[in-house]
DNA sequence: TGTTAGCACTCACTTTTATCGAGTGCTAAT
DNA sequence: ATTAGCACTCGATAAAAGTGAGTGCTAACA
């Protein structure tokens, strides 16, 4: 049997009613709403063809029918349209990142609940990662009488900021010399080369201070397994909540549990291997409480040639179309942002 | 009508039949569960004599009693028996602010989880803030060939970071120097004391990298904007999707509504003025998607002085005796782990 | 006078039955 | 190949009937 152009247009019909209304599109639905120029009947006939072939399931014998996972597939591969972002779209993505460039956990965050915001559905992003990342900065800063503040960086500027409390402060210069030491011994180092000599330098080197040695290491491994670790951020799980297909308590539940295992959503994200746009549609992911849903993710990648992965969640029944143009216009925007922020610094 | 031991008893079983059932209470249920030696038709009269004072509601006319946000306040207030944390939840908690003590943001957030985890209702915590907050530490750091590290303090040891790019990074020396002369101008300042005086006086000794001031400028105000703003963590929203109170998905997406409004939050918490336990019984808090949950509040000081609130919601059927003990025992344990720091300091 | 057994009554909830209508598949005519 | 026509299916909605937990009232009892 073959996918012959009216199927097609038959096809497109029905899944775009589907986006639109959530409910199962029949016969005579179509011919009065999409003027192809056929009666119900032969409708009836080529949709029953098309069922056959599976690209669409009747949920039951009376009822009209709903795309299948496979009808989604063939939609998106060959019949979605690309659509271009509107321009206040576009200006409220690129103020969202320019805001928050210079910090990457908060232009995770914000991006996350400005992509939620435009497009209701729900955003997972994922920060970039460095593996093995080794040291690049400690420092210490006197805070007040009581408190040091120890920063640490890695490679792939990932910092943390910890507060060490000690009952006498060194003062400022000496202070700043115990840092620009410290730094000395640790730069370059992963955590693993932490070894009882280096701890033993260390030792030595702080002297009366030495007691803040435990405080201080557990700092310093604190980042390094942050950096290592893939921070997951997650936004506008809420609107599931939205979504006829979710008007089940029972699976709204089971689909937030899911998303609250942040290794479940590093999973989802990490499908994505190359930089391409990926979609994921219904059971395509092995997630039971996730049949329903589709994701679509794609990777951005940060100045340093590190790189994030961007996913966006909702029902099969999701508008792909937009989904895909505010994922391009994301993308592009991060990258547009960096390289002004080049420009700027040639320029001046 | 004389509020009588045997009055007093009824309600109590009521009230801790329908926190553990969430069903309208009988009274042949009484009678059987609760060996008060009293009859059913003796309840029933007690129980009349109870709704007419306003303490239970019959939902409908063939139906067991519920407590009313009267009968729970009486509750609270005089019949609710403390109870002790189990050792291991005691542990549990102590671990989670041991390990996160250093870094406020995270305290806050891993504290807000884990009560969430314990209680399975959901948290609210705000930070402590610093009203016109001063700026204390301005330093820079070398990242990399194209990005300097700029770590910014207010007092209360609010700490920010902020990565600066460039296009030639000063050698870490001059560096250093920079940092040294940029936070000896701004120490001290509030951000409205930066006027174009101090601003001139900058681009002065910032020389030829004078274009980062915007950057550098914008960072400040943000890291002094944070410390003044509230920031507000809300963990296990989700958990109210268990409630039966809930299961009706219009309610649960108003409330989740309302709980995405930081504002709303903000003055949730801020009505603990004290620094004793507040509850606040259904709509005792004048929001109407909240009008079945009650908000059990306290406060914590952190060593500086300044304190923050944490809150639980639930639902107003919730085990108000656990989450009273729960509150005790985190607010305790940040007192503790705080005073073992300072013991450890003096030790060493 | 307080307590209790007994009983009629109420009303949400469940189950059953009936009705409706959107939508299909098949057949026969065009 | 297309389509009008029609019998049929079956979920959804509505109406009717039945069930039972719980009440309030009354009258008897200690």
């Amino acid at each position: 049997m073959a996918l012959n152009d009216r199927k097609i247009q038959i096809l497109q019909a029905i899944i775009n009613d589907y986006i639109a209304t959530a409910e199962p599109v029949g016969s005579r639905t179509i011919a009065k709403k999409y003027n192809l120029g056929i009666s119900s009947a032969t409708i009836r006939n080529e949709m029953s063809d098309l069922e056959e072939m599976g690209f669409i399931i009747q949920p039951h014998a009376s009822a009209g029918r709903i795309p299948s996972d496979l009808g989604y597939r063939l939609y998106v591969d060959r019949l979605m349209q690309k659509r271009e972002l509107k321009e206040e779209e576009q200006q409220f993505l690129q103020s969202v990142v320019a805001r928050n460039i210079s910090q990457i956990d908060y232009l995770m965050e914000e991006t996350a609940k400005a992509i939620s915001m435009l497009t209701n559905y729900t955003t997972l992003i994922s920060e970039p990662v460095s593996k093995g990342a080794k040291l690049k900065q400690i420092r210490l800063l006197p805070l007040d009488s009581e408190s040091i503040l120890l920063v640490t960086a890695t490679e792939g500027n990932y910092v943390k900021n910890h507060i060490l409390k000690v009952s006498v402060v060194p003062e400022e210069e000496k202070l700043f010399e115990l840092g620009r030491e410290i730094n000395a011994i640790l730069k370059g180092c992963t955590i693993n080369d932490i070894d009882q000599r280096i701890v033993g330098v260390l030792k030595g080197k702080l002297q009366e201070y030495s007691y803040i040695l435990p405080a201080l290491l557990s700092a310093v491994e604190q980042t390094a397994r942050g950096a290592e670790n893939i921070q997951v951020h997650l936004s506008g799980a809420k609107n599931i909540l939205a979504f006829p297909e979710f008007s089940d308590i029972q699976r709204a539940k089971s689909l937030f549990q899911t998303l609250e295992q942040k290794e479940v959503l590093v999973t989802l994200l990490k499908e994505n291997k190359d930089d391409a746009m990926q979609i994921m549609i219904g059971s395509e992911n092995n997630l039971q409480s996730m049949k329903d849903c589709s994701v679509i993710t794609t990777t951005y990648k940060m100045g340093d040639g590190t790189r994030g992965t961007i996913g966006i969640l909702g029902p099969t029944r999701m508008d792909y179309s937009q989904v895909v143009s505010v994922l391009n216009g994301m993308v592009k925007n991060i990258e547009n942002v960096l390289k002004a922020l080049k420009e700027e610094k040639k320029d001046s």
